[in-house]
DNA sequence: AAAGAACACAACCGCAGAAGC
DNA sequence: CGCTTCTGCGGTTGTGTTCTT
């Protein structure tokens, strides 16, 4: 079916529909940058969009946001879908926290893309698989490459950050990784909370998820910021049923 | 090379809960 | 306390691209 033919891009009730243009995608960026996330309804007011305010925000929470994951899922992320998954079931805004940069939407799609046919077709033929593989292997690829190149950039920026929160002394550096000595884990200090063991958390740093507990720290804690205390509370006992380690990063 | 299947992604809808009045 | 509005979530659908036969 045509875009025509599904009305798409035409103005219906005042609001255009169907893909975005660069114009509108320059318009939702402009008017966020100078307002800020949130009132979404009030962006075609402002900005002069025709469009509503739940597209606006899909728009730029799935795709415009400026720290949104671009590319495959790798297979450290598949792992923690798969595992997510088979505890939340389609809880898919839960499992996206634990997947900094990328989305509900982009976690939906791949699941359903990915898993949901293999619940009635459990074998791969060994073709599918070679493909996958080598497949695998290029996004690793591509992927540490990136983080090699982000590390860089953030070097400076997030060293200032540790150094200031450790001068005021709420936190607690660890390192944990044998053989790793620029790897460090920061964990709040509470005084009644037992902090994880060191030998957890080396039991935490295999070579899989060494970048895991990176990323775990900085996407999980910032999404907890926009979250209300109860859920907070709900999202606390279950990350750390899920990973050991996340109850004493989460309190703040 | 062409057709069909599979995949990846974007976007919409309806609903529910939170927040504001 | 009830109503309205806003926001976020999960389900679904459609389109374009890539792969397979």
């Amino acid at each position: 079916m045509t875009s025509a033919a599904m009305n798409w891009g035409v103005v219906k009730e005042g609001w255009r529909k169907g893909p975005w243009t660069a114009e509108e995608d320059k318009l939702l960026i402009d008017y966020v940058s100078m307002h800020g996330e949130g009132r979404w309804n009030s962006v075609a007011g402002i900005s002069g969009l025709k469009r509503n305010g739940k597209s606006c925000r899909l728009r730029w929470v799935n795709y415009l946001k400026p720290d949104l994951k671009k590319g495959q899922i790798t297979p450290d992320e598949e792992k923690i879908i798969i595992d997510l998954h088979a505890r939340l079931g389609n809880r898919w805004s839960t499992i996206a926290r634990s997947l900094p940069g990328r989305t509900d939407n982009e976690i939906k799609n791949y699941w359903r893309t990915h898993f949901k046919k293999n619940e009635k077709q459990s074998n791969k033929s060994a073709k599918e698989k070679a493909r996958a593989l080598r497949h695998q292997q290029q996004q690793q690829q591509q992927q540490l490459q990136q983080v090699h190149h982000q590390l860089h950039q953030q070097e400076d920026v997030d060293m200032k950050r540790i150094v200031s929160q450790l001068e005021e002394g709420d936190y607690k550096l660890s390192s944990v990784a044998q053989g790793q000595p620029e790897m460090v884990f920061m964990y709040p200090m509470m005084a009644d909370e037992p902090c994880v063991s060191s030998t957890l958390l080396e039991a935490m740093v295999t070579e899989d998820s060494l970048w895991g507990g990176l990323w775990n720290w900085d996407g999980i804690h910032a999404n907890l910021d926009h979250m209300s205390a109860t859920s907070k509370a709900v999202e606390k006992i279950e990350m750390s049923s899920f990973y050991p380690g996340y109850f004493n990063q989460s309190l703040i």
